[in-house]
RNA sequence: GCCAGCGUAGCUCAGUGGUAGAGCAGGGGACUCAUAAGCCCUUGGCCGGGGGUUCGAAUCCCUCCGCUGGCACCA
């Protein structure tokens, strides 16, 4: 029975590149569920873009001194490309800036309002009568009354750290104009949270299948209770609020982008020349799955999922299998000390592959983790290229040599053979089972399982011995080792599915990987096996020094 | 400060009431098809400290110590 699977990736913020704790947070894991499920034959429709507004944004096209359209487009390029070379398979990666998009939210903002789920309030904001603008927190300065610190923002104070409110700094000023600021109201738009959060918490009470950490902390957030958030700000840079008189102020970041994954389902139907095709992934029957990380949980469990009850009609997220954090080198990463490893960069010196392998094996599911360089040049040599890259080798080059580099007849298969053979079934039901729960390290981990007992099988069988005395038996001994292979490359294909693809060639397979589905299939006797290479890459132990020599120093991107 | 989570072998981690586990590292061995890879055996742990519940606790409760995250306009 085929199912339909809608998956959602947090929209990274277009104002640098993407580093492994991203990858590791989102993109990756989101990437391997994607492909096991289209390998399934199910149908997935999987999307993100570009998050082009927001704060961080305007800080950094001020910054530099140049427009934010500017700053989105280098890095939406950018994240195109590594998208590309990584093998992170989008059905549609866009942005938010498109029409497509500020026509969905218009769509969404204006029913809400029509049914009382917006309301207008007036608060008091912060006004620069010299820039004559409101001002957001972040652009007020003045001395932070704990410590004294006399350059302390209005959101927080960068001295002792505390949270602050603009209200509560002595001598506020303005840093647009160093003029000082008045109090002045200002009228915004608030979304209606609290009438869903009794619904919510119905609803996430039932959901059993989330991860504890998930669940437990949406369920303690609507136990304290939501409170009605305001969903326009006066800011310049953002989607245009469609209600007459409110042409100086934008929809707040953290409403619209939400509202992505639908515009970008939208925007991906019309591009398949096929305008309702999204429907069926919003649909009841469709299961939709939201990757992200562990910081974006409330949008996706409780606000994402109060607009879609207020709007009607599309289907609540089925799992939020948010990630935790990955450390590097035991250290929190930080872009701004440029204490991370940017992907594009690893992909200069490494194999896609080889970076896919390491991040799925430590992705942190379940607990923070670590990514470190010792580590990841470990695992490539240890795990990625002595178990399994040697085993194909060992196999397909032992082929090559004794048996014209044709698949052998088997003959009767023996009890070890069949007991091999039954091994790759249970590891299909394995992985099956461990990738549909989003238990990915799980899955990998089952996978590379079969490759040592495909190893330890092959030692039992000795054919390098028994090539010499019985040829029947060496043949039979590697045919089995050869499907077992076989099915070893299905498996890991979510995970790698450039060595997958190369090893299936190998194999003397003509048609994609992909034709032949989530199952161990067959190698059949007399294939000829295509032009062998390694799979993998054996790496000097002097990676790592030179590898934790970057850290923290020249920055990239 | 408040709330939550975590603390298990040298390292990375799994294990949520019933005789402490995996991978790697360390030690030993047999083999040689293979990217000196693979395979077998093995050393190693008062499961953060203390107290409690229980016939029985890494697992439940309390407390202390340490680390991490959230505390709303930062997504």
């Amino acid at each position: 029975m085929s199912e339909t699977i809608f998956i959602g990736v947090a929209w990274p913020y277009a104002n640098g590149p993407v580093h492994v704790g991203q990858l590791a947070g989102c993109y990756l894991p989101a990437d391997i569920f994607a492909r096991f499920h289209r390998l399934k034959g199910n149908a997935v429709l999987m999307v993100s873009g570009s998050d082009q507004h927001g704060t961080p944004i305007t800080v950094k096209a001020e910054t530099e001194g140049v427009s934010p359209a500017e700053i989105v487009a280098r890095y939406h390029a950018m994240f195109l490309e590594t998208w590309a070379r990584l093998g992170i398979s989008f059905d549609l990666f866009t942005t938010t800036g498109t029409d497509n998009h500020r026509e969905v939210v218009h769509r969404i903002f204006l029913k809400l309002l029509a049914q009382d789920d917006l309301y207008l309030r007036t608060q008091d904001g912060i006004y620069d009568p010299i820039a004559r603008r409101f001002l957001p927190d972040r652009y007020v300065e003045g001395t932070c009354p704990y410590c004294g610190y006399s350059r302390a923002r209005g959101d927080q104070c960068e001295n002792c750290g505390r949270q602050l409110e603009p209200t509560q700094l002595i001598d506020m000023r303005s840093t647009l104009s160093q003029g000082k600021p008045e109090i002045r109201p200002t009228e915004h738009f608030f979304l209606r949270l609290s009438k869903y959060n009794q619904p919510l918490l119905d609803w996430v009470r039932r959901q059993d299948h989330w991860r504890p950490n998930v669940r437990n902390f949406t369920i303690r957030y609507l136990e304290e209770g939501l409170i009605d958030r305001a969903i326009t700000r006066d800011i310049e840079w953002g989607v245009p609020v469609p209600v007459e008189g409110f042409e100086q102020k934008r929809i707040y970041v953290w409403f619209e982008a939400v509202i992505g994954y639908l515009s970008a389902s939208i925007e991906w139907a019309q591009r398949q020349g096929e305008p309702d095709l999204w429907q069926r992934w919003w649909s009841p029957q469709a299961k939709s799955y939201y990757f992200i990380g562990k910081d974006n949980i409330p949008f996706h469990t409780m606000i994402w999922p109060a607009m879609l009850l207020a709007y009607g009609g599309l289907v609540l997220p089925y799992d939020v299998p948010a990630n935790e954090f990955m450390n590097l080198e035991r250290r929190k990463i930080s872009t701004s000390q440029n204490w991370a490893v940017w992907v594009l960069d690893v992909l200069e010196r490494y194999d896609p592959d080889q970076l896919r392998y390491y991040v799925a094996a430590v992705l942190p599911e379940t607990n923070d983790g670590d990514f470190s360089w010792r580590d990841f040049w470990r695992r490539n040599n240890d795990e990625l290229v002595a178990t399994y890259g040697n085993l194909v080798n060992r196999v397909l080059s032992f082929t090559a040599r004794n048996f014209d580099a044709r698949v052998p007849d088997p003959g009767q298969l023996g009890e070890a053979d069949l007991g091999l053979l039954r091994r790759v079934d249970d590891a299909f039901a394995a992985v099956d089972a461990a990738i549909s729960a989003v238990r990915l390290r799980d899955g990998l981990r089952e996978a590379m399982a079969l490759a040592q007992e495909t190893n330890r099988y092959l030692d039992e069988q000795a054919p390098w011995n028994t090539i010499k005395t019985d040829r029947e038996h060496a043949g039979r001994a590697i045919f089995t080792a050869i499907q077992a292979i076989n099915g070893l490359k299905v498996l890991l294909a979510p995970y790698l599915p450039f060595s997958s693809a190369r090893l299936h060639e190998m194999l003397g397979f003509a048609d994609p990987l992909e034709a032949g589905g989530f199952r161990p299939g067959r190698v059949p006797a007399g294939q000829t096996l295509g032009t062998l290479a390694p799979l993998f890459k054996k790496l000097d132990e002097s990676i790592v020094e030179e590898e934790q020599a970057k850290l923290g120093t020249a920055d990239v991107g």
